[in-house]
DNA sequence: AGCGAGTTGCGAGTAATTCGCACAAGTTAA
DNA sequence: TTAACTTGTGCGAATTACTCGCAACTCGCT
């Protein structure tokens, strides 16, 4: 056998209930343990919440998923793949937008020459006013 | 009388909790609504926690403070006056740095001009790894 | 002084997340 | 294929961080 399966190799186990909060971030974006739980559900009914935490932190710690902080109290947790924009956060609305890390390459940059911080761009919540309620 | 007490000027009355709380939120430039109870607590030992975080809320609303996410749980608060400055929050060692807001403003008017986004940097929080860490 | 709305303290209530533990399931090796 | 080992799951209790309701109090006005 040629393939391991994704999880396999980054050395877990292959069970359902982890395999769903893996594919449940992935199919919902960005979502809270909350919302990935009722996702998950949606297949297997009977999957507690302390194991969606847990996979959630599983998943993270070998890098499959990430989560950031989007002003309002809980983490949200978002797949790897997608880690090529950034997130807006209405603070009017609540709605949460994206735009591509290189409108922040400029900013990243200022912060690494002048503090040597180096900004972790996927891990980053911008807040303010989108469009819609600016008007 | 010619003066009065800037928490009158906000139609806010004048009660020492209140103004402990606001005199400690300032002492301490950004402290969490526990760290503000235990500086108030210094002077007037018996305030209540929910004294602190009535207050922090109320101060907030007249515009004297203002409360940023930095990535963890709880919010931080920091006195209005300093809002020239955004939090670089290292993921790495937890410290919290300062930058001026000008190291952001190409990035503000990407997201503007692009977006119609209107980034509110005082409410800013920056993930990262600070130039302690990085070495 | 005295009145009334705004405040405080306190305790209960809530929401979100973590922990400990016993049992079940996934893996590995024989 | 099966026994044995190890990791993962479910469940309930514990924790943490806040919020709320209410009675007593006090600030600011007359």
């Amino acid at each position: 056998m040629a393939e391991k399966h994704e999880l396999h190799q980054k050395g877990l186990r292959l069970t359902p209930q982890r395999e769903l909060v893996l594919s449940a971030v992935r199919a919902l974006g960005h979502a809270t343990p909350e919302e990935v739980a009722e996702k998950v559900r949606q297949t297997h009914p009977g999957i507690n919440l302390s194991t969606v935490y847990r996979n959630l932190e599983t998943l993270e710690n070998v890098g499959l998923v990430q989560h950031t902080h989007l002003g309002h109290g809980g983490a949200t947790y978002h797949a790897a793949e997608e880690l090529t924009h950034l997130h807006l956060v209405c603070g009017t609305c609540g709605s949460v937008g994206d735009a591509p890390i290189d409108v922040a390459a400029n900013f990243v940059q200022n912060l690494s020459d002048d503090y040597g911080f180096k900004t972790d761009v996927t891990h980053f919540a911008v807040y303010g006013t989108c469009a819609a309620c600016v008007k």
